[in-house]
DNA sequence: CCATCCAGTAAACAACCGTTCTCTTAACTT
DNA sequence: AAGTTAAGAGAACGGTTGTTTACTGGATGG
């Protein structure tokens, strides 16, 4: 198998992911909906006219930049909760995981962080329903984990959003604190994600006491 | 005392808070980079070069938007937090105080969340400082507590940031609900939050116990 | 009462925008 | 080899943008 895949349609894909690169590099110091057509063309070096060969809107090009900047974290991410060792460590583990991914792919995150709140419907939208699928893997992993013995599915579906948000927050914080320039920032960063991840932990395994006082 | 302050002045400060009412109203479906100048003068009713009597930028008055939209939210949370009932009842009083806010000020909450990744440098750093702050009185307060017998003041900080981020994200995700007309999705964000919360406060708990495997 | 101040007006500016055409040219099909 | 397809070029369009200029007219303070 693996047709060649043809001259044409291969320029046409390489043109294409160029259009994306080139949004994402500009989308690191603006908002999607202040990008402009021809800014993209201008940095990737057709005309104006030809964008709409690839995409009709700014919008599709961002929905596609969802998929592209999700994906990777996506797969790492689902690798780490397939491993079987303690609750510390995987703690551990995927905190540098998130740090080296935001090392690796910073205009991924910057993208990810600024559009899921951001003014394009249509991507917030996209990022909404990726992230949704994401919380749905961590609860079936947590759920196959003995501390989950006797939850509720809501419970442990809240318990994995809890997760996700906060990965997602703890990525762009370490961006944040990288871009600032202050040396220890990102070393703070990292720490404190994962004392928070600790406590959470350390709340999963006392939930089912029931009785809290102040 | 209360000088009447001039009918200048006040003439001045009346159109200035139509210019941010314009702004923050416009805001609702786009981000502020994105934002004309002349959008928003158009709404008010004045002409474009008036705009540059009241700030200089676009920048300077999202600044001012983020003072405003922290300002209420920061009084009742402090309220919340001088209270002293048990953790329970402060987590259903938090969330509930937060879901009133929301419904109040959506515009505001829509504005901070929007913009706290956004693409206006001076505006992030606006929003950052003043959840800066925010954290700090939550600290604060934490530290007052019994619970907090023998903590560390960084480990104190920690718990702070979580319960901040955790608010700021439920305002979020309680808005988005809002909007999308989903009958009974509001409802589930609450419930969610407030085992969120608890799942916290047990952890919190239990911090000082060390010995944890999985 | 009169001179000063200043919030807002009106017009003009060059620069840029998204979109629509027609045309070219190279890769594909048969 | 001839005919078809489609990515990209290039120019033109009406419209909007931020900013600057000179101005008006009512509140302000001596």
């Amino acid at each position: 198998m693996s047709h060649t895949l043809g001259v044409r349609q291969a320029q046409k894909q390489k043109t294409r992911q160029a259009l994306l690169d080139a949004a994402l590099g500009l989308l690191a110091e603006q908002s999607l909906s202040s990008l402009g057509l021809r800014e993209v063309t201008r940095v990737v070096g057709i005309a104006p006219a030809a964008f709409y060969r690839h995409f009709k809107d700014l919008g599709e090009l961002g929905v596609a930049l969802v998929e592209e900047a999700l994906g990777s974290l996506h797969v790492m991410v689902r690798a780490i909760l397939a491993e079987q060792d303690g609750a510390e460590e995987r703690i551990d583990r995927t905190v540098a995981v998130v740090e080296r991914h935001v090392r690796a792919y910073p205009l991924h995150i910057r993208f990810i962080a600024r559009e899921r709140h951001g003014g394009v419907r249509a991507v917030r939208q996209a990022i909404a329903d990726e992230l949704d699928r994401f919380a749905e893997e961590v609860a079936a992993a947590l759920k196959s984990q003995p501390v989950s013995e006797g939850w509720r599915d809501d419970d442990i579906r809240m318990l994995a959003e809890l997760y996700v948000d906060r990965l997602v927050t703890t990525a762009a914080a370490l961006l944040d604190a990288d871009e600032d320039g202050a040396p220890g920032a990102a070393d703070q960063v990292v720490l404190t994600a994962r004392r928070q991840l600790r406590l959470i932990s350390i709340g999963r395994q006392h939930w089912q006491e029931e009785g809290d006082l102040s």
